[in-house]
DNA sequence: GATTCAGAAAAGATAGCATCTTTTCAGCGG
DNA sequence: CCGCTGAAAAGATGCTATCTTTTCTGAATC
């Protein structure tokens, strides 16, 4: 395992605030900044203010023109799939709506994940999968939720990076995030319901038995009982 | 329609060089850069090289730590979303891997867009959208591939962006690509079939009619013809 | 082995010139 | 008097250059 996390502490206060702020509407697209307004404001030097200001280009939420300054953009462009993005996105006011968006690509993403685990993963993962489901069914059954998310949420993890999809698996922070805010925020019954206890069960052992129809209709199942939790539509922004 | 596109034009080329050639492996991960070597080696300032590192340390493909310089990442944690990120291991020796796994995601999301589409979208465009598919049967049944194409890709675009999903409108362009790279790598069958014709027709009929569980199982048709057509497994990275 | 230490490299600050655009406004013509 | 044209001014970033500070690595030393 290559240890290459000691990086992450590198985000700058200055892209965190400006970046909340945008997504929380403070500075509505189209809004100026300019560099000599943060340097002030956050007392750094022209330096560090360009330097973050690259970043925030870089995640399309803003321009920079001569002359004109840091021009906000609309969220139509902003890039949707930077970590940092999906953070203020969920912490901001649209937050609902995040929410169910983040869970719509969850239920579209996670029956292909099946099944592509169901043929591609170790057989080291497949029974770490089933395994996980056994757990689950422990917990569930025995209503110790901190627990049971807390193991829902390997689970569903290690089959997106099982999928042999990079795509797919780098979907599992977002995934995560979402599996938490349901059970945090009341959304989750208070004893998981023992359908899903078995589907989940269903999912781990087609994957384990490498049967990727199998593993692909149960997640379907699966994912469907949230979709029918979900709100008709979507919340508004 | 805000204009505020006038702004793409500041991908400095070291990003695009540097970021490319990590992708093609020509830096493994571990590799280190200095500051120093990239000022020497593009003729550049300190600051610039400075703005480009800030910017590929943004999508997680370096780290840099005093004393060290820039670490090369692992490709796991590379930001596999980006537009850049993307287009780089389009176009390295990884190809036909980003290509199979983007159109797995794309099998994923667009059953659920053409969904959301049926419920969320204005009358105008679901109209539009009919129209295309009418176009496309013409264009498709005349033989004339590359306006078959352009209107096929119009249509898709425009199904993910009416999803009202914005995780899955981020994707356009990504599917655009997908699109285009399938026919022009002669993996489409020199006359679009028949059947592809008509679920085209059937999907937006059934988002015009607002029928959304029919909008999702004729869009899953669809895809599933690409994924009979997909090898098995995924192509080796 | 543990500790100390020198030095390498980034982190950050500052100053200045170059360049690009927007705005303004003077002058002219109708 | 009004409107237009075009040139100059001003405001902002782009980039370079250089300096100090901080941190951490790696090796020498105990």
């Amino acid at each position: 395992m290559p240890l290459d996390d000691a990086a992450d502490l590198l985000q700058h206060p200055i892209i965190e605030v400006l970046g909340q702020e945008i997504v929380d509407g403070v500075h509505a697209p189209g809004a100026r900044l300019t560099l000599e307004s943060l340097q002030d404001r956050f007392g750094v030097s022209r330096t560090v203010a360009r330097d973050c200001m690259r970043v925030l280009e870089s995640l399309r939420m803003v321009y920079s023109r001569r002359r004109v300054g840091l021009v906000v953009r609309e969220p139509a462009n902003w890039t949707k799939y930077d970590r940092r993005v999906i953070r203020w996105r969920l912490s901001g006011p649209g937050r609902e709506r995040q929410y169910a968006e983040l869970t719509e690509l969850r239920i579209a993403v996670e029956p292909l994940a099946a099944a592509g685990a169901a043929v591609r993963a170790s057989a080291e993962v497949r029974h770490e999968l089933q395994d996980l489901a056994r757990q689950l069914r422990v917990l569930g059954e025995s209503g110790r939720l901190e627990e049971f998310l807390a193991v829902d949420i390997a689970f569903h993890q290690l089959l997106l990076e099982a999928s042999g999809n990079s795509m797919f698996a780098e979907l599992t922070g977002v995934i995560a995030e979402v599996l938490a805010g349901r059970t945090h925020q009341g959304l989750m019954p208070l004893q998981p319901q023992p359908e899903a206890l078995a589907e989940h069960e269903a999912v781990a052992d087609a994957v384990g038995r490498r049967d990727r129809a199998g593993a692909e209709t149960h997640m379907r199942w699966l994912v469907d009982e949230v979709r029918r939790a979900l709100a008709d539509d979507l919340p508004p922004h």
